[in-house]
DNA sequence: CTTGTTTGGTGCATAACGCAACAAAACATT
DNA sequence: AATGTTTTGTTGCGTTATGCACCAAACAAG
């Protein structure tokens, strides 16, 4: 109510605008000339000039010799320009349950580096955990990219409120953590800072390497069921920073000994990794079954697998039906190791979302992220990259 | 992917923005003298009095003799500014299935006309209705009013796609009908037109009064259940403009005579108006009873309208939670005539929301809004007198 | 070779903001 | 009552970034 507005633009604030957008221009068109940039961002082309000389200076843009890709042109050709990769560059961090991930974009949102190693996040207290994590990640870093660093973000399993406050995050036994003011004081100041859930992270992952317009469901199917939504681009996170964990979605299963009493379970102890592996086990008989075995079984339509497939592509159904018609978006993406039943029964799936819902009009397409090299460290240095080109520099 | 940037700012650019966000705060903060805005705005005194200088001329704002609110100050008293009424007017229509209502804005945002007519929207085709409608809610304005008209919206309780196309209107029989481009026809150039869903307009219309920060998701009950989502004060309409259709949620329900066989439900059949009614009729015996005769019975206790009444908010908390679960709001506001069976049984949906999801962490607050004077047409005027504020004059 | 077209650069004008200074208007103090 | 203090509104000047017009350069086509 008393919010200051603070928005009013100086002379200056509009250089600085139009740098970001030019920036943003040529890292999501590629090369492209002066007068190319200056079509594109609705200025005149000694404007667009003046700001690419500053660039030029700067260090963030250099000249190319990459041929005008464009289609035939009359006149002179322009010089081509690029941004410079080593100019600046971004740290994404993952901290898994038994793991930790790091990625490395430089200025043009390239991968230079990409590590994984295994770590019990679990074994230690989270601020040790953390500093240990952190330090190793520098020490993998090159004096240059250290010393160019600009971002670091962290993906964790985690409910993270818009604070960077961590709340929870019961796979690794944290809670209650003021993780962001800890890692800034770990870091240099002129490092920006961002934490986040690790399935918002991925959601941004994906949605980063080329624009989607519109709104897009993000699922990250393991044993919990995470999610992020993405609109034109950008994080939807809710009032508290929930918003998209369709893994918490209630559903009423009555219990076989009473007859009236409904209990409610949450979505991903019915479809999540864990639920899958304990029904197959039980209903194989094989104590041991493994997920992949489970997945296995599938392919070969076992008949018990199939069974236990068809229930979870009913409650998936379920599910999605009840989140299209909330956020309506335009397409889903499944991710993680149990999107892989998908590919078995998504007929399934789309057969029960039409039966639960036949007034449905032009449901979203459902796809399955296969590339997962791009893991949530990826998301985590895309939502740096991404946010050094929007904020002011 | 190709889209072009076109964000580049000029100077001239720059002064729009700020003439933009002077008249935002005039608008929000209520009388304030230059001094003040300069604060607020974050820029120097001088440019604030030439920002001022040149609304005054233009008609925008005008000098008062209000006095200065705020506390105690020291040195000379600041000249008060506010907006002047009467220099432009906003527009908002509903067209309901029985009745159109109108709603006139002056350039405060203040209500200076309202009117609500019988009209069979179902009788007329689509084309001759809107005309007609438009034709009428034009003679009511004064001359003045109709000369300093600068947008107009039209609430409507249809899905209406991004382009301002509407989709599908099941209530009032219209479907796939360029409105858009019709009323686009039928008005001056120079006046701002918006479609909008109902349900849409009326959240608006809430959230505008005062700014709510975070997520508020605004359910209209009444025989069908709308829904309209607003993140910090902007509509969030989904991939297609169908988000927050909470009432086309679905609910298995199962069918007595079958034993296995399910059968899906939306939920605006479940809890809606005409499914109480016919509930209560049944229940009661009374094959000519009203809503409001349910409602008063539910307050006296009779046992068969509150056994009603209780299925109702049983159901109603499944369909919060889920909600809950996917957008994570920060408060629910419910609207419509059934929003007043929550003022009986409020706790009870409170209990089952605890029931269906104790994991929940302080739950959004739920509160009805009683104030129905502030219909949809009253939002759909909002929607205009903000855009106006918010894009370039 | 000449002509046409497009590009990159330069000088000048314009628009908007920040800064500093000043008169004016109230209140506090002596 | 006279004076100092504090805040406000206004004015002139300097800075910055953009737009416009013009020019040389580079390449294609006739």
């Amino acid at each position: 109510m008393k919010a200051a507005t603070k928005l009013g633009a100086s002379g200056s604030a509009v250089r600085q605008h139009n740098i970001q957008v030019a920036l943003r221009a040529l890292h999501r068109m590629g090369p492209m000339s002066r007068a190319d940039l200056a079509r594109d961002m609705g200025l005149n082309r000694s404007s667009s000039g003046h700001i690419i000389g500053h660039l030029l200076q700067e260090g963030y843009v250099r000249e190319t010799n990459c041929l005008p890709s464009s289609g035939r042109q009359m006149g002179r050709p322009g010089i081509m320009l690029e941004l410079v990769p080593e100019a600046l560059y971004f740290l994404g961090v993952e901290i898994g349950v038994a793991h930790v991930s790091t990625v490395v974009l430089d200025f043009t949102g390239a991968v230079v580096q990409s590590e994984r190693r295994l770590y019990d996040t679990r074994g230690e207290p989270p601020a040790a955990a953390v500093e240990d994590i952190l330090r190793d990640a520098f020490a993998s870093l090159g004096a240059d990219m250290l010393a160019r660093l600009r971002g670091i973000a962290l993906a964790i399993p985690a409910h993270i409120d818009p604070g960077g406050h961590l709340r929870l995050a019961p796979q690794i036994g944290w809670q209650d953590f003021a993780i962001q003011t800890l890692v800034r004081k770990l870091i240099p100041s002129d490092v920006a800072i961002r934490i986040e859930n690790d399935a918002n992270a991925l959601a941004i992952g994906h949605d980063y390497r080329e624009f989607h317009p519109g709104v897009t469901l993000f699922l990250l199917m393991e044993t919990g069921i995470g999610g992020g939504i993405v609109v034109n681009g950008e994080l939807f996170r809710g009032g508290r920073g929930l918003a998209g964990e369709i893994g918490h979605l209630r559903f009423p299963r009555s219990v076989p000994g009473q007859e009236q009493g409904e209990r409610y379970v949450s979505l991903e102890d019915l479809i999540g990794k864990d639920a899958l592996v304990c029904a197959y086990r039980g209903a194989s008989g094989e104590p041991l079954a493994s997920f992949d075995d489970f997945l296995a079984a599938v392919s070969d339509r076992v008949p018990e697998a199939v069974i236990i497939a068809e229930e979870w592509a009913k409650t998936l159904a379920q599910a999605l039906c009840q989140t299209i018609r909330t956020i309506d978006p335009n397409r889903i993406v499944l991710g993680g190791c149990v999107s892989a039943l998908y590919r078995f029964v998504g007929n399934r799936v789309q057969h029960h979302l039409m039966r639960v819902d036949p007034e449905m009009t032009e449901p979203p397409r459902i796809l399955v992220e296969g590339r997962e090299q791009f893991g949530a460290a990826f998301g985590a240095a895309c939502i740096m990259h991404k946010e050094f080109l929007s904020r002011e520099s």
